[in-house]
DNA sequence: ATAATCTTTGCAATCGAGTTGCACTAAAAG
DNA sequence: CTTTTAGTGCAACTCGATTGCAAAGATTAT
């Protein structure tokens, strides 16, 4: 696992507080995370300095966001050797028991047999359903 | 292809000026349709009219709605014997340059692996790339 | 080291999609 | 026809996201 430093080092993204502690958090929870959980958890940090860390990060394929349906926007922490390519696609999983979203990094994705002369770019693929905490 | 009297009959939603007017409007374009795309073609149509217009389709399986990431919930209407189950699952094509959303109903979703003990319920599988028409 | 320049941050204001309260109208039931 | 229930239109409001701007911090040039 490594840590801020040598991700904002990988990426060539500036090492600022806001940056580091923004990142350290994110790297901490294995769940992706709204600006608003990242703005409770920092208290101390500005809502709009983690917004534009976040897209920041985004730009610089730190992180890339999900849209779960929940109406908030998650940020999650790209895998190692991770350029947000199709190759990079994964599912994600929307708990809609306890609201916890997070990446599938595990589950293969199938090739897509899009129509013809379709081109694949990027895809946002959200799984719901109840995570194996809340299946009991 | 059903009219939309004959879907509102089945689906048992009582059949109304703007529900016929909107469910008319879907169903007369291919592309997935958000609230304000609806607004601004049905003028002398109320905002929250529409709303709860979709909502009510929503909940009775006339339409379904889908997070394209675009900011906007788009809705499309739901193939025919469509219960929005696991089952109905499909992908969705995001057109980056043309900003154009619709189902894939076409294109088989495998069955999707999910770690041990993981319930699937629904999903929001969105592909983003270029259109046949704008991969040119 | 100091000045000039560029970047990041914090605060407040704004935007806009979505949602709701409420009064009015239309439809269904009695 | 009268009462009750459902649908509609308008205005107000919510809340996540975004932006303008000035202060603070970091970098580069003199
Ligand atoms: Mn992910
Ligand atoms: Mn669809
Ligand atoms: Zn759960
Ligand atoms: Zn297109």
């Amino acid at each position: 696992m490594q840590t801020e430093e040598e991700i904002l080092k990988i990426k060539k993204v500036k090492n600022t507080a806001v940056r580091t502690v923004v990142l350290r958090h994110l790297l901490s929870l294995e769940k992706a995370q709204s600006l608003k959980d990242i703005e409770n958890a920092l208290a101390y940090t500005d809502r709009s300095s983690i917004f534009r860390t976040l897209k920041t990060f985004e730009e610089n394929k730190i992180i890339h966001s999900i849209e779960d349906g929940s109406g908030m926007t998650k940020y999650a922490v790209c895998a190692e050797g991770c350029n947000c390519d199709p190759k990079d696609l994964h599912y994600h999983f929307y708990c809609t028991n306890c609201d916890k979203t997070f990446c599938l990094f595990d589950v293969p994705i199938p090739k897509i047999q899009l129509p013809e002369n379709f081109k694949l770019q990027q895809a946002n693929m959200v799984v719901k359903g109840l995570c194996d905490n809340c299946n009991k």
